[in-house]
DNA sequence: TTAATATATTAGTATATTATAATATATTAA
DNA sequence: TTAATATATTATAATATACTAATATATTAA
């Protein structure tokens, strides 16, 4: 683990806990470890996780414009996914260690 | 990754998103990291991270009351370190990706 | 005992987040 | 065109968080 100067620290740190605070909610956690196994539709995702359309949607919409997810529409349906490489071995490894 | 049945999904989630909480912070998430390099006393974290001492007492008091921190007192110094093996393998896996 | 150092606590204001209900829009099926 | 389905947006009240300044406590040194 090579150490960062106290200046890259800071801005690892500010960068990091921006994702940590995305995360940082029962329900946006458990759609992005869902969001995780591969790309889903909103109507997946409340089946999956039980929260209300309202909710999903504000907090799918939240995720998107922090850059945690991307989402593409097909006709009817919007499908969501994990937009970064580095969010997903994130969860891979939260799950590793919690699951 | 063996997949979890959607009660055990819903409180691992609650549990893990409390954990991300906690971090989910510039300067809480840094005391973290440092403290992840071994213990440390309240000023050898001052002189780290930057931030006024209130702040950082009362942030180390949240780690503390979270269960994400231990803490000795030494005679005139309070050491603080971290608490579960869990955690660590967190903070550390995040530098590994992010840093 | 007093002063200095290390750390903790309290109070107050500003801002952000959560949850819910209501409403709006877009797409497909009848 | 109308109804039904899928999804998004807005408004709002309740709660939590962040930051600062001021004050308090505990320990050591003089």
């Amino acid at each position: 683990m090579s150490k960062l100067d106290s200046g890259m620290m800071q801005i690892k740190c500010v960068e990091v806990a921006e994702l940590l605070k995305s995360l940082a909610h029962p329900s946006r956690l458990m759609i992005t470890c869902y969001l995780s196994e591969g790309e889903k539709t909103v109507g997946e995702l409340q089946e999956l996780c039980d929260i209300s359309q309202s909710q999903l949607s504000q907090f799918l919409g939240r995720l998107y414009r922090e850059g945690i997810v991307s989402s593409r529409r097909e006709g009817q349906f919007s499908y969501y996914s994990i937009k970064s490489k580095d969010v997903l071995k994130m969860l891979e490894s939260m799950q590793k260690i919690f699951c």
